[in-house]
RNA sequence: GUGAGCGUAGCUCAGUGGUAGAGCGCCGGACUGUGGAUCCGGUGGUCGGGGGUUCAAAUCCCCUCGCUCACCCCA
């Protein structure tokens, strides 16, 4: 016990009787961006802190203390990949993606850094899949990012995912709804609990997000951020409903959704799978067209969503889905030597087998045929081959089915052919 | 950053002042060339780390690190 080195705090291997899982997900999420014609990108893990603190905002939490924050040897501030949508649209602007005209739409699967306190589904390296379509501001474009997340879970083959969908207006509407919602709770600041109090000063929407009972009480009536939206906003939110509808796609209004960075406009949302503990989202994104211009930029409208790894495979792990997973690949055949002089005429064979396309293992540490045995069934190898003395002698191997014991002996000649058919 | 619970074998845990244990796993044997069943044997721990109290500490006290859950916030 207590080895000298652990995975620091908030991190955690990935190892390999899960990391079929995570393949798993992976692959059905880049299937389902295949299909909606979402093309990867991949930026660097690092970027210079002021992409951060510009784009996602000087006052949000993130930036304010949850960054990996660190200087280079040359003196420049870098901080890890706090959050998934900068970086994009840095490169995006970086590379000029938008000269072609229409909309980018890129995919991303990366890690994610934030310096917070671990809890369940929350760790200080999480890992996000996400999508991001810039250079369109119609309200089909958030509909179908919306559309494909619904895709992605019914390719995994979740189900019980709610999508909760608002908007939270633009500058020019947001003021209002602010001074609205002060308006309405001053009569009851005393009342609230000590956040609330505090969220009166600094963000009054976060009131609506609170979960205290009492609170939940006062804001009954209290004015909703669909009811302040500017008529463009209105008309926009309005649009991305009737996409939505169009598409088949299930939704929830729900105007308390409140979003933690700064360049969010318009259109948010979040899908919540319940039963999780405390963190159920799996998934949030939204709207952010004034952030290419935040970045240097000239204005480009962009909409997109994050959804953490981990969490969905929690939901995945706790949920029916887990069964529905296809099993970690099976080793299609374990090369066991009976007898030490057989050990090399083994490994040559398992060599030949892999050449054939099999997947073949052997023992190394020069075990027991009892113990080789074992580890074949361990190993789930749907076939076993041994070679002995009588076996080289003849030139054969004796091909025994680990499920239903039976054996034969093949001549090695037709051993590969034979178990491609077997293991097709 | 705040609060609570927990750190004993690879894993799950028992042991609350007196020689560190069980089950599972792993290795071997019964079956001298054959897995998943059974039985037998074996391997295995600076009891998270440091300091203190005591004749004696896994056990009591202090500090520290880590894990877990919750708050804040978020994927």
């Amino acid at each position: 016990m207590a080895p000298k080195y652990k995975a620091p705090r908030g991190t955690q291997d990935v190892l390999p009787q899960d990391s079929w899982r995570w393949q798993r997900l992976e692959a059905a999420f880049r299937e389902v961006c295949r299909r909606y014609a979402y093309r990867e990108i991949r930026t660097p893990v690092f970027e210079e802190t002021e992409l951060f603190a510009r784009g996602v905002g000087e006052g949000t939490e993130l930036v304010h203390k949850q960054m990996y924050t660190f200087q280079d040897r040359g003196g420049r501030s870098l901080t890890l990949r706090a959050e998934g949508t900068a970086p994009v649209v840095r490169a995006f602007l970086e590379h000029n993606l938008g000269a072609t005209g229409g909309t980018q739409k890129l995919y991303y699967i990366c890690p994610i850094f934030r310096y917070e306190r671990p809890q369940a589904g929350r760790y200080r390296q999480h890992h996000q899949l996400g999508v991001e379509a810039i250079g369109s501001p119609g309200p089909e474009i958030d509909a179908e990012v919306i559309a494909l997340y619904h895709d992605f879970l019914a390719e995994v083959g979740l189900e019980g995912a709610v999508t909760h969908l608002s908007s939270i207006g633009c500058p020019k509407c947001r003021p209002a709804l602010s001074q609205a919602l002060r308006d309405f709770f001053a009569p009851h600041v005393s009342e609230m609990c000590e956040f609330c109090r505090a969220r009166y000063e600094t963000n009054p929407l976060r009131i609506l997000d609170c979960k205290v009972p009492h609170d939940v009480e006062l804001r009954k009536g209290a004015p909703s951020a669909l009811d302040h939206l500017c008529d463009e906003c209105r008309e926009h939110f309005d649009g991305v409903r009737a996409a939505l509808d169009a598409l088949d796609v299930e939704y929830e209004v729900d105007p308390t959704i409140v979003r933690g960075l700064d360049y969010y406009t318009r259109t948010a949302f979040e899908v919540i799978h319940p039963g999780l503990g405390a963190k159920d989202v799996i998934m949030g994104g939204g709207r952010y067209d004034g952030l290419a211009e935040m970045l240097g930029g000239k204005p480009t409208p962009g909409i997109g969503f994050g959804s953490g790894i981990e969490r969905l495979l929690l939901v995945v792990e706790s949920s029916a889905v887990g069964r529905t997973f296809p099993c970690p690949p099976a080793l299609d055949v374990y090369v066991a030597a009976a007898s030490p002089e057989a050990r090399v005429p083994a490994a040559a064979l398992a060599a030949e087998l892999r050449r054939a396309g099999l997947s073949a293992d052997l023992d190394h540490t020069g075990r027991s045929l009892k113990a080789q045995m074992r580890e074949a069934a361990r190993m789930e190898a749907r076939f076993a081959a041994l070679l002995g003395e009588d076996e080289l002698r003849g030139d054969v191997v004796t091909l025994r089915d680990m499920d239903s014991g039976e054996q034969e002996k093949v001549a090695r000649a037709e051993l590969a052919a034979r178990l491609r058919t077997e293991t097709a």
